[in-house]
DNA sequence: TTGCTAGTTCGATAGTCTTCGAACCTTCAA
DNA sequence: TTGAAGGTTCGAAGACTATCGAACTAGCAA
């Protein structure tokens, strides 16, 4: 039997999801995820570099908020809602309706 | 009429909010606060020089996630419940129910 | 194979953050 | 007035961050 190395939420401190989210950016790509649910990472556009999104994807995915399946050759994306929910309750939904500017 | 520049919590930006909420000393200040209401903030204690304290309850302030009242030769801190609750609401009895490491 | 698409990784740069000790400020008490 | 207590501010050092372009990787189609 094979040990999937997933990211365990509660084996992220806090602070590490807290920083993923004190990033403008990030957050809006947070907020892009609840919209749509799920997506692929090249929709989160932005007029930054897609290296730098990478970047930014990468700090949120180590938080533990969001998670990466790949198909083909694009990245989907969607948060974790059930281990956000579980360590955070309510969070998500204040994230939903905030406004700018983040 | 002077007029009091008390900072309004919806005027910091969210990832700000965030950003104060990234460092584990700051996350057990607001511990702290949670539990004892109100506090000096000498009364939170830790291994950090006095300097690199006031800086992190300054981090806090400007945040808007706590504010200070001075009284005497003593400055008492205390967190900004309503706000924060309005805000992101559920997120300080979250925070009350982490455990280390932050 | 070749080339395209979609992302990641690398190296660099400029800016920011944490932390400290030293110096400073303010209030109160002797 | 002097001194102590409780914080704040300053300047500096070292670590970390956001951002970019360039180079790289993996899957798919022609």
């Amino acid at each position: 039997m094979k040990k999937v190395a997933k990211t365990q939420m509660t084996e992220v401190p806090i602070s590490e999801l807290f920083y993923a989210l004190s990033d403008p950016v990030r957050i809006e790509i947070v907020q892009t995820l609840l919209k749509k649910d799920e997506s692929s990472c090249g929709s989160c556009k932005s007029s930054l570099s897609k290296s730098t999104m990478s970047h930014h994807f990468k700090v949120l995915r180590e938080s533990g908020l969001i998670e990466k399946h790949t198909i083909g050759t694009t990245h989907f994306i969607s948060l974790r809602h059930k281990e956000i929910e579980k360590r955070l309750p309510g969070l998500l939904e204040s994230i939903r309706k905030l406004k700018k500017p983040l």
